[in-house]
DNA sequence: TTCCTTCCTGAACACTGTTCAGGTTAGTAT
DNA sequence: ATACTAACCTGAACAGTGTTCAGGAAGGAA
């Protein structure tokens, strides 16, 4: 904005509105240099890299989910979680893609994964494991999917009739939680 | 390798091999170029652009995928499938985040998903389709995963002690198989 | 006033995907 | 053999990318 100094946390706020305004293929270390009047090689003094900002940008969106209220069930429960965190991936554009980026690259955005596998109360903690993981790749593949329907569709390309999206998420993670209470009661 | 002209095949198998010499990231039209004696500018005859060729690659990698035999049960065949992608994905450097990317571009790489689908013979295909979307997304979530760390490690980045890669997947997919199951019986 | 930390400039480096006008090669038809 | 045509490629450029680095300026503390 203005010409002043800025602090890592103005940098890393103005890289959150510039993700907004033009996703993440166009958030470059040049454009958002210019949004704070300041030359490229200024943010290289806040940040190592584009890598380490982008990480704080994940961990920015994940940390976006309200913590749930315990439910009835930890079934419930780990639904809620799961689905928090979903709503948190749609509330940045691309969203999905910036963390699954960073959760691949091994920094940061473990704590999605941490607050789901902790939500499945289970002895086998392998098994809750599993569960959990599997439960953060359907999250992010499915609204991952979901987000780049919507910026295909604002750009007049033709959308499949189907409009599964939200609908098969929930179902998905049900039929895991489902999965996961007949093999506790054997 | 020489200095002959090249078909679009030749093209793509030089693409595949580079892949599998550098990696994803490193695969680019310009070494591409290098490795068939040719000038970047000369791809362009054969592919629009970059993003065709990867999709063409993700195809490939995605029928790499040997059929399998139909098993005693739809799970059992379902799990076969979903484990047949798997090995293909696996079979290829940065497999997985290839086909997740074009997956994600709307490209190609949905026979994926189909074979999956036709696999999970339940009546409600709502219900049919949502498993396959999530399985795909498992499968493709986790093996990106899975390759990703192998990456890391080669460069002598700390592994994490565990090494839960690979039965995490097949347990996973029985949860949701399972789940399934469960849900038709009702 | 001196000093030191914080933040930034300006210029460059080594890349990237992509375009385009024009050339070469090879095979087919006359 | 000549002419034509489609397939394939060159060479150069454009516009952009992340990143580095020597040095300069601002502001508070001693």
């Amino acid at each position: 904005m203005n010409a002043s100094r800025h602090s890592k946390s103005d940098v890393l706020q103005a890289a959150m509105k510039l993700l907004d305004e033009v996703g993440l293929p166009d958030l470059t270390m040049r454009k958002l240099a210019a949004t704070l009047d300041v030359q490229p090689s200024a943010l290289y003094w806040h940040f190592a890299n584009k890598q380490s900002l982008l990480a704080e940008v994940s961990n920015t969106i994940v940390n976006f989910a309200k913590p749930v209220s315990e439910g009835k069930t930890w079934q419930d429960t780990t639904l809620q979680t799961a689905l928090a965190l979903r709503d948190a991936l749609l509330a940045f554009r691309d969203g999905a893609e910036v963390v699954s980026s960073t959760l691949a690259l091994g920094l940061g955005a473990e704590s999605a994964l941490a607050k789901i596998e902790s939500s499945v109360a289970i002895l086998n903690r392998q098994l809750a494991q599993a569960a959990a993981q599997s439960i953060l790749f359907l999250v992010l593949g499915q609204v991952w999917h979901e987000q780049q329907r919507m910026q295909a569709n604002s750009l007049g390309i033709v959308d499949n009739l189907e409009e599964t999206g939200t609908p098969n998420l929930e179902v998905g993670i049900r039929l895991i939680l489902q999965g996961l209470t007949e093999k506790v009661k054997a």
